[in-house]
Parts: C-alpha cells; structure tokens; sequence
DNA sequence: CAGTGCAATGAGATAATATAACACAATTGT
DNA sequence: ACAATTGTGTTATATTATCTCATTGCACTG
C-alpha cells in the first residue's frame, strides 16, 4: 500500500492510445500478473470509450477488433483484474468501468457522472476522501473502499 | 443501527414497525401520492429487512405475505416511487433498498456498508456532503445527488 | 522429451437485476 | 355517473453478472 498525498504534485497529463497501454501493461507486469494478449485487447477496447462502458459494451468493442466472438465472462474475469489493479475503476452506480489513465497512483477516487451524456469526469482530492474515511472509522466502522460518485449535469450539458 | 452524527439539532429517535409505516404513509401522502395497500405491503416487507434488500428479495417477502405472487416490475415501480419521495433510499454498490427511517429530513446520505454481513449503516453529515458538493461544483459540474457509499467492515464482524 | 501443475481462456448455461408495452382496474375530479 | 388519471397485472425481454467445467499454452520437473 503506498500512500496518499493531500495535494499532489506528481503531474497528471492524459495519457493516450499507446502511452496509456504501455503505462497499464506496466502496472500489471509490476503487480507480477501477465501482461497477455487478451489483456491488452480488453484494455484497448475499454481505454477507446469517451465514457464507462458496460463489460457488454467492451465484449462488444473486443469482438468487433478480433474478428471473433468473445465471452463476456472473460472480459468481466480481466475487467475484475483490471480494478484490482488499479488499471481500471468501476463506476458502481453505472454498472460500467473505465481505464485508469494512472494505473501508479492510488486514490479513492470520486467520479462525475453526467445523467444526460453519460460522461464521467474523474476527480481526486484526498483530503475529502480522508475525511470520508474518518466519518465511518469514527463509528466504528474499518473503510475498505469507498464509493463516491455524483450524479448530476456535466459542463457541457445543458 | 442508524448512527447518527455531527450537525443536527432534530430528533432521530428510531421508528419501527407500525411508526415507521405510518411515517411512510404521510410522507407518501404529504407529496401527493397515494398510499394503496400494494405500497404499504411493499413498504412492510422492505422495513423488515435488517440489512439492505434486493427488489427481488422484496418481491418474495411481499409474495410470501400476500399468498400470491407479485410480480417484480410492479415492486421496482413502487420501490423507485418511494426513493424518489425519500421513503425508502438505494444502496447504489448493493443494487439493493434500504426503508428510510426518517422520510421528513432530506440529506444526502452515507451508507457504510459491511461485505462480511451485509448490513449498512445510514449515517448523515451535511458538512461533508456539502463539500462533496462544493467539489464537483468546482469543476463546473451540476450536483443533483452524490452517491456517496463506503465499502468495508462494521464493528461487529471480524 | 514426456509428464505434471498451473494460470488463462473458451464455451455454455444460468442467475440476478432491471425495463418495456400494453391491458385492465381503481381512484379522483367534475 | 363519467371521463381522465393513476396504479396494478401480465408477459416479455433486456442488461448485468456469475458458475462450472473443458481446453489451451506454458513453465517446471524429472
């Protein structure tokens, strides 16, 4: 476990495309899990959507790219490795994922999720989920990970 | 097992049984809405649960009840009627429902939820969620409701 | 190199959660 | 009483998620 700046300075540039892949490949070699073709398709089809997709949406995406059937069971079985790992988030009141732009840094992260285009922005602040970790800590309760999303309108959106 | 914290002045003496349906009833009724026998037995059935029910769980409680069977698209038409009017509120990371306690006070609630026995533990903190707010605000994001949901263990299990 | 074990994937089925479309019944307002 | 509206029943289907077991490929051992 590696810890949580309150305000951080490492940089956060998007990463894209090829970077992106590299930097998730990274993070699962690292985690000492394999890095294999199946993988690294899952993860380019999840890093192509603009917004969460649904584990369908990639078995989709995934299957069009091959030019073959793949089963959803497998996508959701590296989808879960995905998240265990950082490489990926789950947008819980979604039902959908998204690639992680920064497989290396840990936070618990809160996302926007736009109720009319679907979009999720990805926001962190640690000090907020500090807080959120010490309300539940304070009855008595151990945070193992917390959900924060909110649902809402994006800039964009009328 | 509701805990209650940090800012408010008003009462939240737990209600249960018969109190509790009769809350629901005014709040349902207060907002315009009718209270019919397949809503108060909906409302029963999920009061009944000691930890967050599924609309299925629901559904069989309410079948069992009733002698007959119900079907489960009319208990999710009564169950999003009461998250809308604040009787009964959605565990979003749980797909499941929990009957709200206090139908009269509006927060946006934190649910600590245990993966060892299930429970979920409702507690509020307007300071906080209000910052949540302010965050996504920030970002020029229009908050209509945060899901802010913590994953974890309760004091009563290992 | 054959044999063994293990991790990853495939295949198929099924479970669990959620919504749609439309008919009919009950309630409300006039 | 009547029309309009709201609520429920019925049936079907969509979406999300998991289970079991077979197969494949690869690393290790002998």
């Amino acid at each position: 476990m590696t810890i949580m700046a309150i305000a951080h300075d490492h940089d956060h540039r998007d990463r894209t495309g090829a970077a992106l892949d590299a930097a998730a490949e990274r993070a699962l070699v690292g985690a000492g899990e394999q890095w294999t073709a199946m993988r690294a398709a899952v993860f380019t089809a999840l890093a192509g959507f603009d917004k969460p997709a649904s584990a369908y949406d990639v078995t989709e995406a995934v299957s069009t790219a091959q030019g073959r059937r793949v089963a959803a069971n497998s996508v959701y079985r590296i989808l879960d490795l995905f998240v265990a790992n950082n490489v990926a988030m789950r947008v819980e009141s979604a039902n959908a994922y998204l690639a992680n732009a920064h497989p290396d840094c840990l936070h618990d992260c809160i996302f926007l999720v736009c109720d009319s285009c679907g979009r999720a922005t990805h926001v962190d602040d640690d000090q907020l989920s500090a807080r959120i970790r010490e309300t539940a800590r304070a009855t008595g309760f151990r945070p193992e990970k917390p959900v924060i999303e909110v649902r809402g309108r994006c800039g964009d959106c009328p």
